[in-house]
DNA sequence: TTCGAAAATGTGCTCGAACACACAAAAAAA
DNA sequence: TTTTTTTGTGTGTTCGAGCACATTTTCGAA
């Protein structure tokens, strides 16, 4: 049965099997302190105090442990390191509430599961909702979560001007902040969480390409405040320069903002509209909102392909039934459990919280949705 | 700033803030078990046999402690419980060899992300390579990985019989064994990771559904052994289900065998195939190989819509190109890393492995492929 | 009542890193 | 030379859970 050789690749040397005869060189110790120390033939304390670069070393007895600790490539036990430190960690948690938009109630999950993770770790979340629709309760909101000097923060700014201004804030005072879902600027103070919206706009316009072939596309934003925009002009830019790289004259593109009885500025109905550009056979909505062109789809009988965003309830049903093409996830959920984990991470164990985390823009249709409500 | 009111939902509980007072229901309290001793009357010693269940406990003792224990939610500290042991895991990991096929390249990376996460912690893999065409290769390596007595195996098996022997030994050996990518059996010894095969051939159907409108569709499986066959089997009968349930008339739907070489058992070539069958408009490849069919599309300029599967770089190439139309991304890289952090959380922290563990199937276009690799 | 065994409970050490503190040796000041 | 300061080094305790072992209590049998 073992008369034949094997390969086994381990730990970048080669054992082999031969025979019968296993040759397997095997590492297994698990370095401390204490090992290192007795390497070096000195007391752990000084194993340390070269660790933590805290000085109060001999030349000699530094370049002896620096030494060894390149050698084995040293690296303190983290468990045994979060164990000593018994604070516990507040993160708060500053996002829409979810009575106007259903889009949020996911992170409620998220929550959930962070909190089942770490809560034995001695990390806490505490939510603050504030109303999508108003920039004085952003800020208000975050003013008083910032009075409770939390240890670190996780924020979805709707408002550019307001959440700059937070940001700057907790980088005064020293208070980590993270951004999720929106992203205020490359170069500001805080990191990203979230998508590339600009790529997001780019997968629908293949999406939308693919399903086409030629025709009249409308960009629509629905019920959307001033304040929001950067995020849908980030997906318009996105979508555009799909089509500006295809360089090909078959797509007219046209772009509709309307409020939330789908009506535009002036009161005309979308309706109307419609009726008025006939030739109109695409759709790519910018927001959760996809429903309600999906639902004037259903009504009118339109001949639409419909791309939207986010599997919020409504979104489903209409997916299931057709009249939704394809929706892309935005995954709030993921955002916010990768969001709050990276934090964490970060207050337990040191981890470093890169600068921007893009997650993967998923594309959903009736047949693989369900896996990515969980 | 302050003189409005906020509310902020803490812990279940309302907090209000009023006119600069915030009233602040705070538990910072870190439980441990010496709390808990405190609280009950006890000494840890007996709060920890409660726990356990080494009984030896009055029942009086019992109960107190089982109130508070409930009333407080207490769960051990993970980390100091993880301290005291000081052993060091060894999970083998069990995959084909990446020449004759790229799809297991990723593998690798989910190796290493695993090391840089879990070393520290005390849990090793090593990696133990087979060829993907030889059931004898399988067994063997499996074999001789059993007889090193690892801690964990995670392994991705392409031959149903063997795998399922393997899985047998493995649970008579008390070694926990987990499968990825490839489903043995529901009932069996060993739980599963991956995708749910069926739904990702109900995906591709609504895919070219979507394409195509209607015609004829071909299911081309490529270049694939006898035992390899359940795999694809399940994509298939996941596929043809769409069309039933869809109840239409619309599509003729043809199932093709070819060798490496895109030939018939009987020789025949794909292009004669073709050439005699001019009404299909589409095609769905069951594996990797996708590429193939995608060639042949390029080379004799059909006209044709592809469906297939995974982001290997020839797949990728002929994507960018339009060549393909969608991809389905089986993630091997994702499979592999939760496979294996699966595997070191139940060895480190007693987490329990569920039955199986099904992954979302990404739809990858164009526009999304690059978010996926990382 | 007394002894012995069994049952119940308490004590104390371990894990690895961190850090305060004690102590030593060498250097500087008296 | 003696005293003080500086610099280097070692020791011992802490964190929370787990478990071996020590100790106490209980209760039945002699």
């Amino acid at each position: 049965m073992f008369s034949s050789t094997y390969n086994c690749v381990f730990e970048n040397k080669i054992s082999i099997l031969l025979n019968d005869l296993f040759i397997f060189v095997l590492m297994t110790k698990k370095y401390t302190i204490k090992d290192i120390a007795e390497m070096a033939g000195v007391s752990k304390g000084t194993v340390d105090r070269v660790l933590h670069n805290r000085g109060k070393v001999s030349d000699s007895a530094k370049e002896k442990i620096t030494k060894i600790l390149e050698e084995i490539n040293f690296k303190p036990n983290p468990i045994a390191k979060n164990l000593k430190n018994n604070k516990i960690y507040r993160i708060c948690i500053l996002f829409p509430e979810s009575h106007k938009d259903s889009y949020w109630v996911p992170c409620l999950d998220a929550i959930t599961e962070f909190e089942e993770n770490y809560q034995s770790l001695g990390v806490k979340t505490e939510q603050y909702r504030y109303n999508s629709s108003s920039p004085q309760s952003f800020k208000e909101t975050a003013l008083s979560l910032i009075s409770t000097e939390p240890d670190a923060i996780l924020m979805a700014p709707l408002f550019f001007n307001e959440a700059q201004a937070v940001s700057k804030l907790c980088h005064d005072k020293n208070i980590i902040i993270s951004t999720f879902n929106n992203i205020i600027r490359k170069e500001g103070f805080s990191n990203y969480i979230g998508q590339d919206l600009f790529q997001s706009g780019r997968i629908a316009a293949k999406l939308l390409d693919t399903l086409l072939g030629q025709g009249h596309i409308a960009i629509i934003h629905v019920d959307e405040i001033v304040q929001n925009a950067t995020h849908m002009q980030q997906k318009e830019r996105g979508f555009k320069s799909y089509f500006e790289d295809k360089n090909s004259s078959s797509y007219k593109i046209s772009t509709i903002n309307l409020d939330k009885n789908l009506n535009f500025e002036n009161e005309e109905s979308l309706e109307a509209y419609f009726n008025n550009h006939e030739d109109i056979n695409g759709v790519f909505v910018t927001t959760s909102k996809t429903y309600k062109i999906a639902e004037f789809k259903k009504t009118y009988q339109k001949n639409l392909k419909i791309v939207g965003y986010d599997l919020v309830d409504k979104n489903i049903t209409l997916l299931k039934e057709g009249y939704i093409d394809f929706l892309i996830n935005q995954n709030p959920k993921q955002q916010a459990f990768v969001g709050l984990s990276t934090l964490a991470e970060h207050l337990l164990f040191d981890k470093d919280i890169p600068k921007s985390i893009l997650l993967p823009i998923d594309i959903i249709n009736s047949e693989n949705f369900q896996q990515y409500l969980e």
